[in-house]
DNA sequence: GAAGTATGATACAATAATGTCTCATATGAT
DNA sequence: ATCATATGAGACATTATTGTATCATACTTC
């Protein structure tokens, strides 16, 4: 149940910040005094979910990159990694997500694709005149058109990855 | 005034769609009794700031797209037209909108997306087993993208639609 | 300067949301 | 079947938000 909630928040504070604590309660298919059995308060339920995303997104991106030895390669399997998480993306960018530790997370994260672009570039991967910033943001883009393709059934899970680092390298043109 | 809180409620909404009243109307530099007396309630100002975006990107997409001759055409004026109402975009398909009339005409944007995407495949401008949601939905990315990525100052205005373009349908490969 | 209009701050009533608590019922373990 | 625990529904007090209204002050027009 707990995880029930957990997700249940996470998916909807993602996309509305201001959503009540009785719809969270009614989509996780729980009482709302249950919520609070789990949980204390709203900001205990935003805490917990915060740190659950970055764990979760920490261990596969840890996992995935232990064997990479080329920036392609941790880009590919960064995403192999991350596609399922989207969701757990967006909340983290989320204005939920009000806490300082997190946003130092996740400017962290921002500063290691930043790098990671850095090397693309320098193995000729990435075309040097991209803007930087561009980069980052079109590499988080496709992380959550992979993922919401795949939750609305049109993509195949296990083809999401590859399609999106195709896209991000290679574009839409054949 | 009352363009300063649309402003406000269109970019604070498309973010947050359960902030207060009192939040908009501070972010447009007003007391919220003024809001009130422009805008009778909530509801009201969610319509009206519904009601702007959807005829300014009407009346951009129109006029960008009545020269044009080819589907490749139409793409480059259509990103042209609107990577500068990203924001409207993003503001239409927040949850905050919640009115059928405007569902409606989103997904008949989507609808018009989706025949474009066929016709730059038959120009072969996109490949042909690209799936079409997905292009679709790259094509809605790229706008967002561009969009944020001028507002933070990232990306000049001139170039953005450009690199949108090139982005999509060449990726970030040399 | 005078008159008319607009505005922000504030108060108020009504409603919604939050956190706390209780109780009848459901669920799980034995 | 019995007992212990968990749960949802609902009540309650408190806080936040919304819509309405008032008033002193600011702003605009002449």
């Amino acid at each position: 149940m707990r995880q029930a909630i957990l997700d249940a928040a996470i998916d909807t504070f993602a996309r509305n910040p201001g959503a009540s604590l009785s719809e969270i309660a009614t989509r996780a298919g729980v009482g709302r005094a249950s919520l609070h059995r789990h949980f204390a308060s709203r900001a205990d339920l935003i805490a917990a979910a915060s740190q659950q995303c970055m764990d979760e997104i920490d261990a596969a991106t840890a996992e995935a990159l232990k064997d990479a030895r080329t920036a392609r390669d941790r880009l590919s399997r960064m995403l192999e990694a991350v596609v399922p998480l989207g969701d757990r993306y967006q909340f983290l960018v989320s204005e939920t997500v009000d806490d300082e530790s997190v946003r130092k997370r996740y400017e962290d994260e921002l500063d290691w694709l930043a790098h990671l672009v850095d090397d693309l570039k320098a193995e000729g991967v990435i075309a040097a005149d991209a803007p930087r910033s561009w980069a980052v943001a079109n590499i988080d883009a496709q992380v959550w058109l992979a993922w919401s393709e795949v939750a609305a059934g049109r993509l195949a899970p296990a083809h999401a990855a590859d399609l999106a680092l195709r896209t991000l390298l290679e574009g839409l043109a054949p």
